[in-house]
DNA sequence: TAGACCCAATCC
DNA sequence: GATTGGGTCTAC
C-alpha cells in the first residue's frame, strides 16, 4: 500500500500540517496530486504532499503509527499539477510569508485546479471534434459520400461540424474510411498583431541597459527610466536574447489594463508564441492558457501579478515592469508581493530579473544602491522631449479657488482646461479615488495626524470623531486648527465620479469621460474607454491611476492632478512615496506628442517634500529625503515589516492574544524587533470577528519568523483566536 | 430530567 | 471549515 501525505483544503494555521491517508489501488500517484479525502466526517480535496510505499495491511496501520489512518476517496489527478519546480517555490512562499501551505497553492492554481472541492465544478476541458480520413478507398460509395472522402483525403483533418451532412459522415465511418477525433479547444485566442519586419535600433541608453542586465553577476536588476526612456522596447530586446538562448520570458505589469497594450508588443515582435494569464480572463480561458502554458507552447508569458505563478520551465528572465505599483502585493493570505516570488523563481532557473521603473520603491532602490540589485538608468526620453512645464497649485490661496465647485478646482485649472477645449486639444485628470475622508486645515494644510503614532486620522460620521486607525487614539472633532487656529476644517475626500460631475457643471460642452475600478469592473471597458480617448471622442479624461500609467496619448498636453492631499493624509508610511509617485506619474502624461505639454498639481501643501520633489521629477532629492524620514520612524527599508493580524469572537481575546505576543516577542528577540500596538485596522469588525493588529518592526526577519512559527499556536489555540500574518505589509 | 443551546477541541 | 460531544441552561 501507499501512505500518502495529505494537506487539507482548508487554509488555516491550524491545519498547516499533513494528515497521512492509504492508497490500496494500481494507480500512479505523486507528490501534486489531489485526492479526495474523507476528513473529520466531510469530503473535502487534499493535496498530496509526499507518497511512501509500505508494506502493511490497512488493520495494522494504527498499532504501526500509533493512530487510526482512512483510506483516500478517490485521485483526482494522474501527474502533478504542479513542476518540481513550482513546489519549491510554494514552499519558499509558505516559509517566507509565513503562510499555510494550502493558500501558496490556491494562490497558484487556476480554479479548476485548486486543491478544493469546489474545483471539480470549475470549467472543463472544452474539445472539439474533427473527421479525418483513414482509407480513400471508394469502392462502394455514394457520390456525396465519394466528395467528401476525396476532399478529406486531400485537404486532412477539419472540424466535424464543418464537414456536413452528419449522414454522410456517419455512413463513410461505419465503412471504416474515415475517423472522428477529439482535440482540445482553446476559449481564448490573442488578436492578431502586424508583425514587425525589423526590430528598432537601440538608442545608446537602451543599449547600455540590456548590456547591464546580460552581463551583471547581479540576478537582480533595476531599470530606472524616466517615463518615455524607451524600457519596453529593452525589455524586447532582452526578450530576443533570452529566446535565441531557448529561454522563456514572463512580463509582468502591474494591472490587467496594461496587458493589451504589452501584448500588442510582444506578438508585433515575436509572433504566436505568446500566452496571457490574468484575473481578467474568464475562468475558462484562464484554464485554458494555463494547459498550454504548461504543454510549453509558450515562450512568453505576459500577466498581472498572479502570472508569476505561470507553469513556465526554462525561463530565462522575468520582468516587472512598473516595479513600484502595489498591486503587485497580493492583498489576502499569502500576501505575497510578486517581486519576491520572481526573485525565488529566478533563482531556481538561474534567470535574469528586470525590475523596470521610472519611480522605484524605495526597498528596490535601496538595494539597486547597496549592490544587491544590478543598476542601469536611462535618463533620457527618446523623442528628447523636454518634461512638461509643471505648476504646483496652492489651494490655501482662498481667492485661487472656484467656490462654486466647493473648492475642487482653482480658476488656473479650469483656466488651463478650458485653453486645451478651445485648441481641441486633450487633458487627463487625476483623482486619487483610494484616498480616505482625511482631515486638514483649509488654511494652512495642517494634515491632522495621531500624536502618539503619527498615523494620519480619520474624521468617522457616526460619533462626530477622529480617529486613528493605527493605534485606537481618538479625539473630538476639532473646532480650530492646532496650527494656525483657524476655525475651519476640511473634509477631504473626493471620488472621480464627483469631479466628473463637476466638470461637466463648469464645462458644458466637453465630453468627459472617465475611468476608474468602478468602471473596469466590466474589464471590457478599459480598452474601450482608453481607445476611445485615443480617437478624441473625449475632451477630458478623469480617472485613477489607471489612467496614469503606460498609456501613450500624443494630444494631452494638460495632465492635472485634482488634490495630491489625498495620498498624503493616507494613513500609511508609504503615503509620501505614493504621492510622489502619482505626481511624477501625472506629469509624465503630458506632452508625448508633438506639442509640449504642461501639468497641474492642485495642494494644500505646496511645500511639502513629495509635491515639491514630484513637481520637479525629482526622484533622487526624493529618494534621499524620504530615507531619512524612514529611517527615523523605522520603516522599511530600514527595518522589515511583519503584520499580525488577530481575530476572535470577543474583542478582549484578540487583544489579549495580541498583547501576549508583544510580550513574549519583547522578551524574546533581544531587542532586534519593536513591536507596535496592538492597532484597531480600518475594518476592525468583519465577519462576526474582531480585528486587532501587532506590527512588527525588525532588522532580524528570519529569527522573529522562526520565533513566530514557534509562538504562534500558544495564543491561537486559547480561546479561538485566529492569526494571519502579513509579512512585508505596504499599508502600516 | 430530557431537550436545546453553546463552545471549543479535533480532524489522519 | 465543520462536526462532535461535553457542558450548561431551561422548561416542565
Amino acid at each position: 500500500m501507499k501512505i500518502l501525505s495529505v494537506f487539507i483544503q482548508h487554509a488555516k494555521a491550524n491545519l498547516d500540517r499533513p494528515f497521512s491517508y492509504y492508497y490500496m489501488g494500481d494507480a500512479h500517484v505523486e507528490r501534486g496530486c489531489r485526492v479526495i479525502v474523507n476528513f473529520h466526517h466531510q469530503t473535502i480535496m487534499g493535496f498530496v504532499d509526499a507518497v511512501e510505499e509500505e508494506d502493511l495491511q490497512p488493520d495494522e496501520l494504527e498499532a504501526y503509527y500509533g493512530f487510526p489512518i482512512a483510506p483516500i476517496e478517490s485521485l483526482v489527478d494522474e501527474r502533478s499539477l504542479l513542476s518540481p519546480e513550482l513546489l519549491l517555490t510554494a514552499e519558499e512562499i509558505a516559509a517566507y510569508y509565513l503562510a499555510p501551505k494550502i493558500a501558496v497553492l490556491k494562490a497558484m492554481l487556476p480554479a479548476s485546479l485548486k486543491p478544493a472541492i469546489s474545483s471539480l465544478r470549475g470549467p472543463k476541458i472544452a474539445y472539439d471534434t474533427y473527421v479525418e480520413a483513414v482509407d480513400a478507398n471508394e469502392e462502394g460509395l455514394t457520390p456525396k459520400q465519394m466528395e467528401l472522402l476525396r476532399y478529406l483525403t486531400k485537404n486532412g483533418a477539419i472540424l466535424k461540424k464543418e464537414a456536413g451532412s452528419a449522414s454522410i459522415l456517419q455512413a463513410l465511418s461505419e465503412k471504416g474510411r474515415i475517423r472522428f477525433f477529439k482535440k482540445e479547444r482553446n476559449r481564448f485566442v490573442i488578436p492578431d498583431a502586424a508583425k514587425e519586419n525589423q526590430p528598432r535600433r537601440l538608442s545608446k541608453e537602451q543599449e547600455d541597459a540590456v548590456s547591464a542586465v546580460l552581463n551583471s553577476d547581479k540576478d537582480v536588476t533595476l531599470i530606472q527610466g524616466v517615463t518615455g526612456s524607451g524600457k519596453t522596447e529593452v525589455y524586447l530586446k532582452l526578450t530576443e536574447e533570452m529566446l535565441a538562448r531557448g529561454k522563456k520570458t514572463l512580463m509582468l505589469v502591474p494591472e490587467i489594463s496594461l496587458t493589451p497594450i504589452m501584448v500588442e508588443y510582444f506578438s508585433r515582435r515575436f509572433g504566436k508564441a505568446i500566452a496571457i494569464l490574468h484575473s481578467g480572463l474568464t475562468p475558462a480561458e484562464k484554464y485554458d492558457e494555463y494547459r498550454r502554458i504548461a504543454r510549453g507552447e509558450a515562450m512568453i508569458v505576459v500577466g498581472a501579478r498572479s502570472a508569476v505563478f505561470a507553469p513556465l520551465d526554462q525561463i530565462g528572465l522575468i520582468v516587472l515592469d512598473e516595479e513600484h505599483v502595489e498591486s503587485y502585493k497580493q492583498d489576502q493570505a499569502p500576501y505575497y508581493h510578486a517581486r519576491e516570488v520572481a526573485i525565488m523563481r529566478a533563482r531556481h532557473f538561474q534567470a535574469k530579473v528586470v525590475l523596470g521603473s521610472a519611480t522605484p520603491s524605495l526597498e528596490t532602490k535601496a538595494r539597486a544602491e547597496k549592490g544587491v540589485y544590478g543598476l542601469a538608468k536611462m535618463m533620457h526620453r527618446i523623442n528628447e522631449r523636454a518634461l512638461p512645464a509643471t505648476r504646483i497649485i496652492d489651494m490655501r490661496e482662498k481667492r485661487s479657488i472656484d467656490r462654486k465647485n466647493r473648492g475642487v478646482f482653482t480658476y488656473e485649472l479650469e483656466r488651463q482646461i478650458q485653453a486645451r477645449l478651445d485648441r481641441r486639444e486633450q487633458v487627463i485628470l487625476l483623482v486619487n479615488r483610494r484616498g480616505y475622508a482625511s482631515v486638514i486645515c483649509p488654511d494652512c494644510g495642517h494634515i491632522y495626524t495621531c500624536p502618539s503614532c503619527k498615523g494620519n486620522l480619520t474624521y468617522h460620521r457616526e460619533d462626530e470623531m477622529l480617529k486613528c486607525h493605527h493605534c485606537g487614539y481618538v479625539e473630538l472633532y476639532p473646532k480650530e486648527c492646532p496650527e494656525c487656529g483657524s476655525p475651519r476644517v476640511q473634509r477631504v475626500g473626493l471620488g472621480t465620479e464627483r469631479v466628473e460631475k463637476l466638470l461637466k457643471e463648469i464645462f458644458p460642452m466637453a465630453r468627459v469621460g472617465r475611468l476608474d475600478s468602478d468602471v473596469a469592473k466590466s474589464r471590457l471597458n478599459i480598452p474601450k474607454v482608453l481607445e476611445a480617448f485615443r480617437q478624441k471622442e473625449y475632451d477630458i479624461l478623469v480617472g485613477t491611476q489607471m489612467v496614469a500609467k503606460g498609456h501613450d496619448f500624443p494630444n494631452v498636453t494638460l495632465a492635472g492632478l485634482v488634490s495630491a492631499d489625498q495620498g498624503l493624509a493616507m494613513q500609511s508610511y508609504r503615503a509620501a512615496e505614493n504621492t510622489f509617485g502619482l505626481i511624477a506619474q501625472t506629469v509624465g502624461r503630458s506632452g508625448r506628442g508633438q506639442a509640449s505639454g504642461e501639468a497641474v498639481i492642485q495642494t494644500f501643501n505646496p511645500a511639502h517634500y513629495a509635491v515639491v520633489f514630484g513637481a520637479k521629477q525629482d526622484y533622487e532629492a526624493f529618494y534621499l529625503k524620504e530615507m531619512q524620514q524612514r529611517k527615523l520612524s523605522q520603516y522599511p527599508p530600514f527595518f522589515f515589516l511583519i503584520a499580525a493580524h488577530f481575530s476572535a469572537k470577543e474583542e478582549e481575546r484578540a487583544m489579549e492574544a495580541a498583547l501576549e505576543m508583544k510580550s513574549d516577542i519583547e522578551e524574546h528577540s533581544d531587542d532586534a524587533t519593536i513591536a507596535v500596538g496592538p492597532l484597531t485596522p480600518y475594518y476592525s469588525f468583519v465577519g462576526g470577528m474582531y480585528k486587532k493588529t501587532l506590527l512588527l518592526k525588525t532588522k532580524k526577519p528570519n529569527d522573529l519568523k522562526a520565533l513566530l512559527r514557534e509562538i504562534s499556536h500558544t495564543y491561537s489555540g486559547l480561546g479561538g483566536v485566529e492569526i494571519v500574518y502579513d509579512v512585508d505589509p505596504l499599508d502600516c
